[in-house]
Order: structure tokens, then C-alpha cells, then sequence
DNA sequence: CCAATTGATGGGTTTTCACCTATGATTGGT
DNA sequence: ACCAATCATAGGTGAAAACCCATCAATTGG
């Protein structure tokens, strides 16, 4: 019997639904990845926000990345107990937790984003050099109006 | 007093992570439009397989949607209940249920299609008429390599 | 013609995610 | 000095998605 596995045209004709597909695919296997040591896509993007701005009250963790303060709380308290951020209370303001990398957590996101290029070598394995940056560049104009 | 809304360049730096997150965006205002119609994602699909393929038996819908068989029942059950698929046995296997679209499906899945049109020119404004082809080409390219 | 398989269906489970609330400590304004 | 607002934290809720299983009807192969 035939094996239907073809998808309706009428869906891939569409650019968001390629977008959302791949994303989505690159999104799971990136998860994966990061499952494999213990932490989530949450948790990269926290160490990421540390490393490229420096220490965060939790608050302003929370509205850079747009989360919950109650789940910034979580997303820290794991970290903390892997060792790759300290927490201090804000002598100026008691009430606030300044957040901040360790080495340990340096080197943890320099493996992580090792983890996430070999996915992205993975997914674009069909594009050469030149159409990567294409894309890159359309997606990130794409991505910066979108937030705006 | 300073907010922080700007993204890390860590992340955005990832093609993978600008992919993830314009998929998911386009995911999000799509299903909000379809529910506003009664419908999800998956109905669409369904819709767009039977308009692309013909009628299918619905072992051969869950397959060509990798989905499982009974969420299959249920989805065209629901559409079903609108009016825009039929259901009818198999005379030649009567174990196996036919789903055929009936005309108000068709018309259904033109609306559903106006709404992803619509969506897609508010996702890709910054982009133009060329530069979207270029987009859905490489990203055609990214998915036909990602089921194969 | 009996046993094993297949298809549809109903009824779950599990996991994940975003979100929401209450509480206690701390601060700032007045 | 007091009241309202802010912050971190703990705990819980609700929706959605992906699966999984048992059952029944129908078919197929030996």
C-alpha cells in the first residue's frame, strides 16, 4: 500500500508554516540536548542574559525575558544548586536578589551554545555558508520587528 | 529604573534560537485566528491534506499528519460537527472510515487560508516581495531536509 | 473456521507551559 | 510612625499537546 507521507502543498506553501515547523523542530532538539545536562531552554537564556549585561536584580530578569518573577525564581534556584550563578541580596535594597555568573556557569554556557550550533549545523545542513547568513539576516529583521 | 527589554545577543546571535522564536510567534497568531473560527492548527491540516490528497481513510490522515489515530477520530469528529467533512464507511473495507470535505470544508479552508496570508503579511512586514521568496525558499529547503 | 490483525472510538494519563495568588520581608512616601 | 507599594518565594491552577490502552467491529491468513 502507498505511504501517504507527503505534506499538503496547501500548508507548505505557506512561509509561517515552514517557519513554525522548523522552528519548532529546532527547538525540541536543542531541549533535548540541554535535558542531557540537566537544565532547560529557560535556564540558557538566563545565563545568557548574565552574561551579556552583567548581574540582574531577579525583577529585571523577569522583564528581559519576559517571564514570571515567580518562574525567574525557580529558573535561579536551579542554577544555583549546579553552581553556575550566586545570588546575593542587593545590600542597597534587601529586598532584591542580585543575580550573577560563576566561572562555573561561564564555562557551562560556553558548552551550551557549543550544543546549540551543532543543532544549527544540523538543521541547515542543506545551506551553504552564504545562505545561512541569508537567512539570518532576514530572520533577524523578521525577529526585531516583532518585538517592536 | 532603566528596562532592560533587550534581547541577549548570545541568543540572538543563534539562527536557531531566531527560528524557534518567529515560529512560535507565528504559531501563536495563527491558532488565535483559527480559534476565533472554532478551529485549531490540526483542523487545518486536516482540512488541507483531504483538499490536497482527496478523501482519506483516517489511519491514512494520522498518518500523513504523524498523529495518533485516535486524536485523528476526535479532530474529524469535530469538523464533523461544523459541517465541513463527511464521514462515510468503507463498502470495500467496512472497518475503515472514509473523510471526505464537503463544500462548506472547501469554503472553510479558504477563510483558514486568507487568515495565514493575513497573518504572514503582518510576520514578514519588514520584508520584501523578493526578500520573501528568498525566505521560503531557504526555509523550503531547511523542512524538505528535516523529514527526510 | 479459528486466530491474529487491523481500524475506529472512548477514555484516560503524563508532561509542559504560562499564569496566578498569598505571604513575609523590606522599602519609600507622607 | 504608618500605609502602600515592591520584591522574592512557595504553592497551586488550567490549558494544551502528545501519548497510551481497552474495546468492539470487521477483515485476513493459515
Amino acid at each position: 500500500m502507498d505511504a501517504p507521507t507527503t505534506h499538503p502543498p496547501t500548508l507548505t506553501a505557506l512561509t509561517t508554516y515552514l517557519l513554525s515547523r522548523t522552528g519548532k523542530v529546532a527547538r525540541q532538539r536543542l531541549a533535548e540536548r540541554l535535558a542531557a545536562r540537566d537544565v532547560r531552554l529557560w535556564h540558557m537564556a538566563v545565563l545568557a542574559a548574565l552574561a551579556d549585561f552583567g548581574p540582574h536584580a531577579q525583577r529585571d530578569l523577569a522583564l528581559r525575558l519576559s517571564l514570571d518573577r515567580s518562574d525567574v525564581t525557580k529558573l535561579v534556584e536551579e542554577l544555583g544548586a549546579l553552581g553556575q550563578v550566586a545570588r546575593t541580596r542587593d545590600p542597597a535594597d534587601r529586598r532584591r536578589v542580585t543575580v550573577a555568573m560563576t566561572e562555573a556557569g561561564r564555562a557551562a554556557l560556553a558548552e551550551l551554545n557549543a550544543e546549540a550550533e551543532a543543532v544549527q549545523d544540523e538543521i541547515l545542513a542543506p545551506l551553504g555558508t552564504d545562505e545561512r547568513e541569508q537567512l539570518a539576516a532576514l530572520l533577524g529583521r523578521v525577529f526585531a520587528h516583532l518585538d517592536a
